[in-house]
DNA sequence: CCATTCATAGCCT
DNA sequence: AGGCTATGAATGG
């Protein structure tokens, strides 16, 4: 099921099936079903309150070197970024490969793709680089 | 200092 | 298999 939440930043989608969080949309994906009733929801209410909870369940990641990502991305406490070239050396990989894997990530917010900055600036963002701007100013904030 | 080029590794078709 | 990046470092003007 695909539910809407409406965050200070914007509305966004994800879908949760009762397990796992599937997918996170940085946009009104589908139909507006709003619930508070998921572990997402409750996640994101404290994350938008300025308070870590642990994540809800997610979906597995498609491939190991996602699962590796993924794990190096949890590493970066809010507030902090990194570049795709640090984190390339930390996961020894290619910061190219960095960006591609951070785009086809499906998970933004959750998993905190947008703490990954270019060496020079603010690099990209799958979901419009405004968003990125914003969740970064944010995270300042705190 | 700005523009262009290339190496690089994982993803998608 | 080939092309495509949410890069970065090196090179040339």
């Amino acid at each position: 099921m695909i539910y809407r939440y409406n965050s200070p930043l914007g509305p966004l989608s994800y879908e949760w099936d009762g397990e796992v969080c599937r997918h996170v949309w940085l946009d009104i994906h589908g139909p507006e079903n709003i619930s508070n009733d998921n572990p997402v929801a409750r996640w994101l209410d404290a994350y938008f309150n300025g308070s870590c909870t642990s994540l809800p369940a997610l979906a597995e990641p498609a491939t190991s070197f996602q699962a590796t990502m993924r794990q190096g991305l949890l590493e970066i406490p809010a507030g902090e970024v990194r570049t795709y070239g640090e984190l390339a050396r930390l996961l020894h990989t290619s910061p190219r490969a960095m960006g591609q894997a951070l785009g086809a990530n499906p998970l933004p917010i959750l998993i905190p793709c947008h703490r990954v900055i270019a060496a020079d600036g603010l690099g990209g963002f799958a979901c419009g680089v405004e968003w990125k701007k914003k969740l970064l100013k944010f995270e300042r904030g705190f």
